[in-house]
DNA sequence: TGTGAAATTTAATGGCG
DNA sequence: CGCCATTAAATTTCACA
């Protein structure tokens, strides 16, 4: 799929509010709502676009702590864990990476027992190593670069 | 702000597909359009919900390379580096943690020679280290599990 | 907080440049 | 590919419980 410049700030415009009416948007980027449906809906279809998402701030629901685990595992262990991972609502997110660590995991926690509970589950599996998210930025400065 | 479980289910639709129609999200929980409306604006008034955003596949617009880059810096060069993280478009986010390393960021890029720029440019602010992203799982129990 | 109803705005189609 | 026009649906606002 071919993106052109009315592509690149639609994606733009919908990632900083997913919610926004086609009517809206094309407002924006100066088309018709119904250009603008379609082009939409063609970035869904052609998977550019995943998913229309949400953003949480999980510290106001009583989770105050972030963290990024790394996981060293033995053998294949990595698998058995992958098709496990329902057991381990805390994370939210998991990557597999090349070097030192097979696995990068998000993990959204109460408190430290909560942390300690989770490292208790995953000893099982492999090694984790605790990083505490301190602080995040989400950088949006992408698609503006990129068109 | 305390929530309860209609609060819950409408974080867990949204988190699936955050351009639902209010009438639509109100069907699924057995909740008027007017009152699932005032609830979500509610979770967007009190910060519980962020944003509404979109997962974008980059790969699919050239940018098959996704990296995780650990960042050491000297003395407070880190605050520096923040300070100019426009300058780095590949960045889509950023995190300050404990432990060894003071940040982990996100990289996009469309190739190791694109990486090979970006290290270059890394390297004034402090030592990076890149590890490929391989594959990503992104779950979402977290709210199944949560309610 | 929630519901229900009326006025405004969007969404969804289809025909056409 | 995009615009416009039409019908169906959703949003918005407000009165009321």
């Amino acid at each position: 799929m071919a993106l052109d410049e009315y592509d690149y700030k639609i994606l733009q415009i919908l990632n900083e509010n997913s919610r926004l009416s086609y009517a809206e948007i094309g407002r924006k980027i100066s088309l018709s709502q119904s250009a603008t449906k379609e082009r939409v809906l063609n970035l869904v279809e052609n998977g550019v676009i995943k998913q229309f998402s949400v953003d949480i701030d999980f510290t106001k629901l009583g989770y105050g702590l972030k963290v990024v685990m790394s996981l060293k595992f033995k053998n294949d262990e990595f698998k058995t864990f992958l098709n496990n991972l329902s057991r381990f609502p805390e994370i939210i997110s998991c990557k597999r990476i090349t070097g030192e660590y097979c696995l990068v995991a998000e993990c959204i926690l109460a408190d430290s027992s909560h942390l300690e509970n989770l490292i208790d589950r995953l000893i099982p599996y492999g090694i984790p190593t605790t990083s505490v998210q301190l602080s995040e930025v989400k950088v949006d400065h992408f698609f503006k670069r990129m068109i």
